[in-house]
DNA sequence: AAAAAACGGTTGCATTTGCAACGAAAGGAG
DNA sequence: CTCCTTTCGTTGCAAATGCAACCGTTTTTT
């Protein structure tokens, strides 16, 4: 348990590279605490400030927007190792758009962007708060790929951009992605029967193969 | 043109509120430059680094994405006031993704993000750097945004949620919006003709009223 | 082990919408 | 003023796809 909450840590970008003793700082610096969640259970409810964003140690987190119309959407799929409202707790607004609550049962950590606004002359938290800044500016350029993908107009170009992508983000031709149909379904902005119909055709074109969650890439 | 010059610079979230001293100060610290661009010229091509990010001070700039299949999209389309960049440039990425060029003829504040990520006890770069951290974060919100118009599966549901967005955004029912026809087919995913019928039918169900890009929302 | 739930592929059908083409209206340039 | 370009609405048609329903398989729960 103790590995698995560090192996998580580790691979997260705001502590990647940093020594023990850095991370221990930096966790004690954010007002770090963590909290077990069961499956199902809300981590915060739209309307309400989010204090701290939250980085997954364990589990699945996602997050929800309902829209003017009550439908829900899930704008985020949160693996142990990512993390979420990183925005809305350092913009501190009033009332974040999103609910957000467990998949599965998690472990998150709750961090505190507060200490990164206070003006301090400490290299260590000025250190701190330029990866903060970089996981930001690093998540902009993730959404841009997603919007890329739902500006295609066929469902065909969005799973060729979305395969090429994946393609170049792990340089090889077989990956699998952390998506089940209907959660891929959302991603491309798409229907899940329509979703399997084009991958079948695709798959009968020669272009991929798949199983399950893993693809490859032809060709 | 000294006027414009401020007007925009006061508009946009890195400066907004400071005194005159202090953005004048800010500006030295990120080592603005200005540059007049003609219209159609290019501001940055894709594969280059891109080593300041751009207000614009007066015309329009448009960020482009060339994908796998050689297909060129807009991405972004940023009026007087706006800027562009601003990830790429901070995460200081060998190669950005992205063509930039200009739609109008244009003049372009350019400034450097290496002196935010330089330590400095100085509080005032502390204070900038804030900023611009809060821009980065609004920035993910408003894609976040766009994100949920594009996730929508038909074109009415598109429209009602960008309407929706924007009357809760301006607190109006009348409101002008920065995109042509061409331009909001785009921003919503959709093809313009598309975007033109169903327009005409949310009018004729009395559902709202246009003319130009001028919108009113009913009910 | 049995029962229940979740997941994924398939298919028929109705709707949506991308596409191409056309013409009218508006705006700019000479 | 006239010509040229841009913008926008309209429409017919074919293609794409959302939707619902069904069933076999896999996974989870009891």
């Amino acid at each position: 348990m103790k590995t698995t909450y560090h192996d998580c840590l580790l691979r997260h970008r705001l502590f990647k590279g940093l020594t023990e003793e850095e991370i221990l700082r930096a966790l004690s610096l954010l007002e770090a605490h963590r909290r077990t969640y069961a499956k199902g259970e809300y981590l915060h409810r739209m309307g309400e400030p989010l204090p701290s964003f939250g980085v997954v140690l364990f589990g699945t987190v996602q997050v929800y927007s309902d829209d003017s119309g009550g439908h829900r959407m899930m704008m985020a799929n949160v693996e142990a190792g990512g993390s979420f409202g990183e925005s809305l707790a350092f913009l501190a607004l009033p009332a974040a758009p999103v609910h957000i609550l467990t998949a599965t049962g998690c472990e998150v950590l709750w961090l505190h962007t507060a200490p990164l606004r206070a003006p301090s002359g400490d290299p260590f938290v000025f250190r701190l708060r330029d990866r903060f800044t970089a996981m930001l500016a690093a998540r902009t350029l993730e959404m841009n790929d997603r919007i890329q993908i739902l500006s295609k107009l066929t469902l065909r170009e969005k799973l060729v951009t979305f395969f090429a992508e994946w393609k170049q983000h792990t340089g090889k031709s077989t990956f699998t992605v952390p998506f089940d149909r209907a959660a891929l379904a959302d991603y491309l902005g798409t229907n899940r029967a329509a979703l399997s119909r084009e991958l079948s055709h695709m798959q009968a074109e020669g272009l991929i193969e798949f199983y399950k969650n893993s693809f490859k890439i032809l060709g």
